[in-house]
RNA sequence: GGGUCGGUAGCUCAACGGUAGAGCAGUGGCCUUUUAAGCCAUUGGUUCAGGGUUCGAAUCCCUGCCGGCCUACCA
């Protein structure tokens, strides 16, 4: 080899490779029959039994701790880690001198039987071993693992090799979607998947990402939420119909957005908000019990959130006039709640819409502080165009929006389903930007859509309660990055 | 978009105006039950990039790039 530097680990390994293939050996043209993960074999052992049990596993070397004529490995797989012993008298002179070419980060595949090394591990004594893929490049150091963030998100696959946590929440967060599966599944909904391309990204009021097809040569926008296709198939006659899937928005970053993410949607007809209330406390509990295996969890504060028994139901005014100790606030006119909003040092734009002025309020003093599972209900109509107006009074309408650890998790709703007022709703909302109305769904709502509930959940979010992260980013294996 | 903090060996971090260093990883040697194994020796750097100040810059200043946090935008 030319390369004499021996601190180019890509060089030094390579060369390794070189001499492999050079001797007739190929680590790239094997493979290995994984009989048991690390976990199966040391389930295995059996302290009593006469003859200790084979096993054959595979994985990626992490561990190299060499007695010169002696050698323990750990190495990573699926479920977990094992211990091997790799012995020259057991495996043979020749074997071993391959195998002391070896290096942390390869993948190999060995078997042998089990025993308890003197300080107690399960380890697999190793008596062939085979190597299946040659790691160029060096993982991080094995103790304090990988801790730059950038590194983390860009190169997500050596966070998972080396941290443990990232590896737990990654299966946590599918046991999480499963179970939600799950749950639904036994409630006869149905999963469909609707259209992410469309020619109006309708269903909430967020920037839309734009991008151009070119066999129909007409700009589509990727989706900004699933409700209008989902609420056409209960116009269809789908009663009970789910949705898990992403939704795009063209907004800021930051601990709580990834401009794509995960969302849950459903939809059952012949519910309504309440019914929806009580739906996504039981999922939530399904959840705890299912995958978290506990109704009390520690968030990244170091709070305790109870998720178990009934959650607390408050009314948006009821919220306000504490938050303002104001019980005439609604009243109030839009220059005297100004007044009001620097009064409690909240920066408020004097341009927006009165209601505005109050959501200000909501987001800024009241839901950071919610903390513990709270259904926030019969919020001010404007914020909600797609739901039902509340009979008793229509200033406010029939939904919760359910808050737990000062953010919104699940809103819900009484499904709109009077096309008149749909309508009416969506061209204020849209102003001069006609365009924007979705003709097709309202023409829909016009065939009769039955009366419904409907609810929507971040699953990034969800994810965050439940595992007690700190950032969006640690939820999502790849976050948005600015390429490099 | 604004504020703020950061970017030094493959990784984790020192050095904070005066010769760029340690641990891990790598390389060579010793060691046949280790647990961040141990012992001896040793390789490895455009200090993110570019400009400036200075006798002298990783260090101070400016610009840019990338990122963290806060904030803004955000049904």
């Amino acid at each position: 080899m030319e390369n004499t530097n021996t601190s180019d680990l890509f060089a030094v390994r390579s060369a390794k490779l070189q001499a492999m293939r050079q001797a007739g050996f190929d680590p790239f043209s094997q493979n290995w029959e994984q009989k048991q993960t690390s976990l199966e074999a040391k389930a295995l052992f059996d302290d009593t039994a006469e003859e200790e049990p084979g096993v054959s596993v595979a994985g990626r070397i992490l561990v190299f701790r060499d007695m010169g004529k002696a050698c323990f490995i750990k190495i990573l797989d699926r479920a977990g880690e094992i211990q091997a012993y790799v012995k020259r008298d057991e495996i043979g002179e020749s074997a071993y001198e391959a195998f002391k070419q070896y290096d942390i980060g390869d993948i190999i595949g060995f078997e042998g039987p089990l025993f308890k090394t003197k300080t107690g591990e399960i380890t697999v004594r190793v008596k062939t071993m085979c190597l299946l893929s040659k790691a160029l490049r060096p993982l991080p150091e094995k103790w304090h693992g990988l801790v730059d963030n950038e590194a983390i998100y860009r190169q997500r696959y050596l966070d998972l090799i080396c941290n443990a946590e990232s590896r737990k929440r990654m299966f946590l967060r599918s046991q999480i979607i499963r179970e939600i599966r799950q749950f639904l599944w036994n409630r006869d909904f149905i999963e469909v998947e609707t259209p992410m391309l469309q020619s109006v990204a309708g269903g909430a009021a967020a920037r839309p990402f734009t991008t151009h097809m070119n066999a129909l040569d007409c700009d589509f926008y990727l989706r900004i939420s699933l409700e209008l296709y989902l609420k056409r198939l209960l116009v269809a006659g789908v009663d009970r119909v789910f949705e898990l899937g992403r939704n795009f928005r063209n907004e800021g970053l930051s601990r709580r957005h990834n401009p794509e993410f995960t969302m849950i949607e459903l939809y059952q007809a012949y519910s309504d908000f309440r019914g929806m209330m009580r739906l996504i406390r039981d999922l939530i509990q399904h959840l705890c019990k299912t995958v978290i295996g506990a109704t009390q969890i520690k968030n990244y504060e170091g709070v305790t959130i109870d998720l178990g028994g009934e959650w607390r139901e408050v009314r948006y005014k009821d919220l306000i006039i504490e938050a303002t100790q104001d019980p005439q606030w609604f009243s109030r006119t839009k220059a005297e709640k100004l007044q009001k909003c620097a009064e409690l040092g909240i920066e408020v734009n004097p341009d927006i819409e009165d209601f505005e002025v109050t959501k200000n309020v909501y987001e800024k003093c009241v839901e950071p502080n919610l903390i513990q599972p709270t259904f926030v209900t019969h919020i001010q109509k404007e914020l909600c165009p797609l739901a039902k107006i509340n009979k008793a009074d229509n200033s406010v309408i029939d939904v919760f929006e359910l808050c737990i650890n000062g953010q919104e998790i699940a809103p819900a709703y009484s499904e709109q389903n009077d096309p008149f007022i749909q309508r009416t709703m969506f061209e204020a909302q849209a102003g001069e930007d006609q365009q924007a109305v979705d003709q097709d769904f309202l023409k829909a709502l016009e065939h009769g859509m039955p009366p419904a509930g409907g609810l929507g959940m971040g699953i990034d979010r969800l994810v965050i309660l439940l595992t007690g992260a700190s950032n969006i980013r640690d939820t999502i294996l790849f976050p948005s990055l600015r390429p490099e």
